[in-house]
DNA sequence: CTAAATGCAAACTATTTGCAACGAT
DNA sequence: ATCGTTGCAAATAGTTTGCATTTAG
């Protein structure tokens, strides 16, 4: 455990939202200035593959960050791009009884438009 | 509609599988050899903005296209990369209860590992 | 002490884009 | 004829990597 890694772990937990890499990069080099940008990225994947966190593979942009707490999904806008979280009940438990072995993780990006994109195509 | 679009839609009509878009492009230089890469590319993010395919987001590696049918998840093995498709009940009704509004499209992905890396972890 | 992690910069992969020429309608 | 689409090549975005140096355990 590096000062480098703990704070990587520290912005992530303080950040309630969906953090790109670079996004935490940025947000690092405040508090340590000269922590690199591989460093980010190499621990991220690190912590990915330990599964404390999830990599969110995003339609556009790059990947985003979730702290792994309850599995969850998150609905993207396709007009704006916003993301949200949103509660998935009962998921793993079908598919565990589909495939009959373990899930080890899931992403669900739900596609939809949110309020504020429908009412501007009503226009 | 040109003769490059009826290719691709045709390849990808062939092919079963998740296909990426420079296995596309490969596949498409066969019968059209002067076919050039930008513009599998751009046929393809035409198409998917049509929703005519889906576009999968791969934790590893370049994204994948789906010709779409009936809305399904993906069953995706951390051990070996492997993609399946997987049947899906409910979900789309559940969600739309739950956000009280239309999902355009979803994509769910299944981590897991496939017999295959199973037996091998536990050698 | 030593194995693992860092900073730096260059490399790489996947994808997008500007533009002149071409082709579908 | 016109406007969207193509081929080409260069540009970009995001991420990874090699290597000498530093740091944690």
């Amino acid at each position: 455990m590096t000062r480098q890694r703990a704070l990587i772990l520290n912005i992530m937990r303080e950040n309630p939202g969906h953090l790109t890499a670079d996004e935490i990069y940025a947000l690092a080099r405040e508090q340590m200035p000269g922590i690199a940008r591989g460093t980010v990225y190499r621990n991220l994947k690190l912590m990915e593959q330990d599964r404390e966190i999830a990599k969110l593979e995003m339609p556009e942009g790059p990947d985003r960050f979730d702290k792994t707490s309850a599995p969850h999904g998150h609905l993207y806008c396709d007009g704006c791009g916003s993301l949200q979280d949103i509660p998935v009940i009962g998921l793993v438990r079908d598919i565990e009884a589909v495939i009959g072995t373990e899930v080890r993780s899931y992403q669900l990006t739900i596609h939809y438009l949110c309020p504020a994109c429908r009412s501007k195509l009503s226009q």
